[in-house]
DNA sequence: CCGTTTTCTCCCAAAATTTCCCAAATTTTC
DNA sequence: GAAAATTTGGGAAATTTTGGGAGAAAACGG
């Protein structure tokens, strides 16, 4: 399972390192096909290609109704690309999703279950660290068990 | 699978070059012949011949119950040509598209599943990048791996 | 805490892909 | 049938992608 982050960096020609520990699962879990995208063009998506295929499959299910999934759709191909790990467990992150996640410098990358999300680190904490979270927001989580 | 774009440029007769992987995948799965068309006239559909045929079909089995759909055929018709990807994996863009399709300067091609979709890049992003989703969008993609 | 091993970053060069350009061939127009 | 316009073909430059060496940094083991 992806969990937990690590800090990566972005090489000249546009490649981050996927850690070990990541890298180890998702290849041997789903292979070394990825799909890179984004939802919000903030920050980026990395599925595992077969991941990225079932939630596919799902979404256009439903999108016959809804123009926001189909807006969905045009944005997260538009992003999109299909990649493959390297032997040096690199991938090229696209030049769109470069310039607009802003990767450059310090980046975050954070699993999230079976994919990985990638962001620029000053922007990630401005959203996110900067301004914790409240009482209130905590009172929205779900009860434990107790 | 088509997944993802790419940006291409339209050269001085018209014509653009489909990315490696995705002339790849449409030859060796459909054969080098395409039927490029629209259905609104701001975007161009690209498909292998085979896929347009057989989608044709279905479309014209529902014509008999609705007749709008009629108004599709006939437009899909007007802006359609048979084509064919050269040795050099280019395809000429019949001028009727690159005038109402706004084809100039820098384009994406958009992979959806078993065709592609032709945009002028700065019309595409007024559409769909300029405004980006919201939390409340995303509320609407169905649960899942997510 | 120090040396060893592994992982990651940085850099360069080779390979592949895409764009640009020109000219020949074909089709259309008058 | 000749001129104009469009389509086709391919060489070569420009750009992007890929691959790997070597040093730097981090993790590991005792």
């Amino acid at each position: 399972m992806l969990l937990g982050s690590a800090l990566v960096k972005i090489d000249g020609t546009g490649r981050i390192k996927i850690p070990g520990d990541f890298s180890k699962y998702i290849i041997s879990n789903y292979g070394n096909e990825l799909y890179i995208t984004s939802d919000r063009g903030d920050s980026v998506l990395i599925y595992p290609l077969p991941v990225w295929k079932n939630w596919l499959k799902k979404v256009q299910q439903s999108a016959k109704n809804y123009p926001v999934l189909r807006k969905y759709l045009n944005i997260t191909g538009y992003y999109g690309k299909i990649t493959s790990i390297d032997k040096k467990e690199r991938v090229l992150i696209q030049s769109i999703l470069r310039e607009r996640a802003k990767l450059e410098g310090e980046l975050v990358l954070i699993g999230n279950i079976d994919h990985l999300v990638l962001w620029n680190k000053e922007v990630f904490e401005k959203l996110n660290i900067e301004k914790p979270l409240t009482d209130d927001d905590l009172s929205f989580l779900p009860r434990g068990e107790d």
